[in-house]
DNA sequence: GGGTAATGGTTGTATTTGTAACCAACAACG
DNA sequence: CGTTGTTGGTTACAAATACAACCATTACCC
């Protein structure tokens, strides 16, 4: 074993991925705050909603891979801007269906109409091969996302 | 213009280079959590005094993308642990160097080897060609990382 | 049924982060 | 020189996050 460690943190993957993340997301992110005043994690339950239709939180956190406490302090701020309503399930009182209002689902077709331009913007800067293998790998590399 | 968006929040560029960066992140991460109470600013300026030699904070901060407070806030942290020291430079007298001193060599070489380790085996889950594809688009994703 | 455990969700509190204001040292210009 | 503007860096305060403790309800099981 040599002494020189060739370690690069350049290379390194998780600081890569990282950049890359921050660097993106903050392009996103700020249409979604500055339109709607959201958080990531308000943006995410909405997206999940939008897309998906009425679940609880449970099934979003476990979806989104985000802890409760998040969602559940998402989903009040959403609730606050008059985005999501919840109702008890009568089967199991613990539970509440989440459901987007008229306006939550208009920011909803806001967002994800400005989400697949912005999208498409990033996917341009990569061949649609890397791109391809790109989101191959992300999937590789994060756990597999659960759909409903 | 059709009416159905045909927006995947699961093929979501920004969405799923978040999901991997934070499930990649956290692996390394606790590493340095657990064995030197290190958060993630702190290991980046270790890393790269650890890299690159002494350097102020101004030049990791560029290096890094990190803003200012945080390098200030991680610097402090790790003068606390023993691991920089700060010497005030002639020339300008603004300017701090910091500098890595034995203790925080030896922390760098320890964590500086399990993420080689930790890195090989991130790649090791992808095809060598897919790997270099991801770095390649990772680069270009996020704004290049300068080099001192 | 009645006790215990597990689940859905919220709240409290300690950390961490972001933003802005700030201070000290230097630069530039009259 | 002074006075004004920049730059390197820290501090103060607000916002956000993580983690644990906590209710309420349902499930299990004797």
């Amino acid at each position: 074993m040599t002494d020189a460690t060739p370690f690069r943190l350049q290379d390194f993957l998780p600081y890569l991925l990282n950049h890359a993340a921050e660097e993106v997301g903050q392009g996103f992110g700020r249409i979604y705050k500055d339109r709607y005043g959201m958080l990531r994690t308000e943006w995410r339950v909405l997206a999940h909603l939008g897309q998906f239709g009425p679940m609880d939180a449970t099934q979003i956190g476990t979806m989104a891979r985000v802890h409760k406490t998040k969602i559940s302090r998402a989903v009040a701020a959403l609730q606050a801007k008059r985005f999501v309503t919840r109702d008890t399930v009568d089967e199991d009182r613990r539970r509440a269906r989440l459901c987007l209002t008229r306006a939550g689902q208009a920011a909803y077709a806001d967002l994800a109409a400005i989400a697949l331009e912005h999208d498409r913007a990033l996917a341009a800067r990569l061949t649609p091969d890397e791109h391809a293998v790109l989101l191959r790998c992300l999937r590789k590399l994060g756990r597999d996302l659960p759909t409903p």
